[in-house]
DNA sequence: AGCAAATATTGCGCTCACTGCAATTCTGCA
DNA sequence: TGCAGAATTGCAGTGAGCGCAATATTTGCT
């Protein structure tokens, strides 16, 4: 209900310079069941939405569904697997002196540029895991696993072993952060918003709570403090 | 899947005096419930068990269990709500000058000092979180709810917003030494080891990385540091 | 004790997610 | 064109969870 990985049949190449035909008809399909379901879920809400009206919609047999997700869940959040690589390579990738922090942080910034031509689900997305509890959880389920390889890097940052008490909570506190951007990112990327919170964050995750001003006042649009 | 209060009739008294027959039998029923079902979770495992099994074993009938427990999960975190509620009410008592975390520190300690005579099942809860993936996400899903309690809390401290950041990123880094309290917890409780734990968070969440030792090496059995 | 209202238990039937298996259809390639 | 591997599908089943209505039990009251 909450692995990753899709089970039935070997998933198409991908990989390889040719997608060939097959590939990119079952990229098609999974791009429609996608589309479908999103729609769906907007309309009828995620619970009011079956694994049949989905099928139904996007003209596929009800078992063929789980070809191509393991629950009804991963379709919300279909681009995970791909996000989570994505962050793991950054990490990996830093330069020398480049800190997990600010690699998340331009991590997320680029990924927020990129994110406001390219997700037209972000929206809905935000909203069905607002009022779907089990959504939330998979929501949760996921930012955990960007924990964990976000702690492996700071462990290496800070020369402790991988399950050391400070990486974990220094990357708890950071992928926290991420509640915030979500919060705050309503719909409209605001740039120098999410720069004022990544900035208050990292004040924080390096000099604690002493590090951060006493009277922020309403809201965490932070105006940065180094 | 995840919503706390039972539906079914209203929940006996509990509250005045006298708790009565009712009420009585009630609680005797949950308890049996309780117990037949960590028994039969730890023999055959949670997936491996089903709602028929619990009730055949506790001579009830399958469909009066959802009158206790919302849902299989629920049995397992059978004391959440009142751990929550304690800890809502201790942030609430706390002494003028005593900080959020005091309170999370001291909660904990005696938390811990009670549960060593009084938790039967931690160690069969730990390893079922541990081995199935709901019981995970309901295990976060709880501690989501302590979060946002001691956010709250955090959020009087510091003076700002109860929806700010700061207090939301010291927040989820202290709710992730729960994390870390349960890795090293392995059946035995050592307050040495956990009051080590405790400080070296403490010390994180006021200083932020800057205050940790460089070099801790393995585990996190910090030799606290102030 | 006896009765009526409140509450708890239970059975029944239903919906829906998800799975294993085997049959069938399709695609890529020789 | 034909074949091997891969994808799609149907079928039958399991199990969680819920709404509802019938039944049983408890409680407060007289």
């Amino acid at each position: 209900m909450i692995y990753s990985p899709v089970t039935i049949g070997t998933f198409p190449d991908m990989s390889s310079e040719e997608p060939g035909l097959r590939a990119r008809k079952k990229q098609r399909t999974r791009e429609t069941i996608v589309e479908v379901a999103m729609r769906l879920f907007a309309e009828r809400g995620f619970d009011g939405t079956t694994i049949a009206d989905i099928a139904a919609a996007a003209d596929i047999a009800p078992r063929t569904f789980f070809g191509y997700f393991p629950s009804k869940e991963a379709v919300v959040f279909h681009e995970h697997d791909e996000l989570l690589a994505s962050f793991a390579a950054r990490l990996q990738a830093r330069r020398p002196g480049e800190t997990a922090f600010d690699a998340l942080r331009a991590w997320l910034l680029e990924l927020i540029a990129t994110l406001g031509v390219d997700d037209p689900h972000g929206d809905v997305r935000r909203r069905l895991i607002a009022e779907t509890p089990a959504l939330a959880a998979h929501d949760r389920a996921n930012r955990a696993q960007l924990e964990t390889v976000l702690a492996e890097a700071v462990a290496v940052d800070l020369g402790t072993s991988a399950d050391a008490l400070a990486p974990h909570l220094a990357a708890a506190a950071a992928i926290a952060t991420l509640d915030a951007l979500d919060r705050y990112y309503d719909g409209h990327a605001q740039p120098e918003a999410v720069k004022g919170i990544l900035d208050e964050a990292l004040a924080f995750l390096h000099g604690g709570l002493r590090a951060l001003p006493r009277k922020p006042a309403a809201g965490a649009r932070g105006k940065r403090r180094p």
